[in-house]
DNA sequence: GTATGTACCATTTGTTCGAAGGGTACAAGT
DNA sequence: ACTTGTACCCTTCGAACAAATGGTACATAC
């Protein structure tokens, strides 16, 4: 398996990395139970940071794409084939488009909808989560 | 009817403005079908840009509390005693806050919601209102 | 002619945020 | 001991945005 990180894409790091290591799971060049280069080592690799890596290793361990053993290194989930073509994201995009437009139909300004929306992320994150 | 603008007041000077208006509106103190002063004469008044007032002018009428008769001035609308209290916000703010606790639920990162979000309302502006 | 609402062009200022990097520390596994 | 994932602290850079201001112009009503 390699990995290629292009500094010039204007894609995140952490996001490269995640997409090339779904990519692997997909054409099987890695399979369920294999075990992934820890975070440290594998930064070290590829000239990335620590975080950088961690960010990726987090988000994927939470689409269920890897396995974070405890302290004992991360793997491939099981069921890894299938939850790395489902994408989380288009979820969120699609919901997220569905009440915008409704919201702009309604007559709400594009500024309105951003300010009440930063409100509502920042008011429920203080109590909370 | 007095309006009072505070430049300390962390609230936009529109959005004081639009508020106090609908104050004025709901106490009576102007009712439906009164003149409003001009967005010239009133921004002068209150030492305020014209644009900052017909900004004001502008969400005021799309809520339907004012109505700018085209080149004869802005009148207060016969249903702005209730429409005044309805608050579109609300509204906006409620949706928005469904659809994120959903997809917080879900999992999704307030980082890649905000990114969604981002995303989509920059997208849909492109092809057309 | 003058005032009106409105629509453009533009700029400045301050805030918030994402991304990335750096450092330190901890508990649990080998 | 050493490595592991993880959780904090903080900083830097850049982009996106809200808010406000300025100027110009237009068609229409008085």
């Amino acid at each position: 398996m390699e990995i290629f990180i292009d500094i010039d894409n204007p894609l995140p790091q952490f996001s490269q990395l995640i997409e090339q290591i779904k990519l692997a799971v997909q054409q099987k060049q890695i399979k369920p139970g294999d075990p992934l280069p820890s975070i440290r080592q594998l930064a070290n690799d590829l000239g990335l940071n620590n975080k950088t890596v961690a960010k990726a290793y987090r988000l994927l361990e939470r689409d269920s794409v890897i396995q974070a053993k405890g302290y004992r290194g991360s793997y491939i989930h099981p069921d890894a084939e299938k939850n790395c073509t489902v994408n989380l994201n288009e979820l969120v995009e699609e919901k997220l488009t569905d009440v915008i437009g409704m919201l702009r139909h309604t007559g709400a300004t594009d500024s309105e909808i951003r300010i009440a929306f930063t409100k509502v992320m920042n008011s429920d994150k203080k109590r909370g989560s």
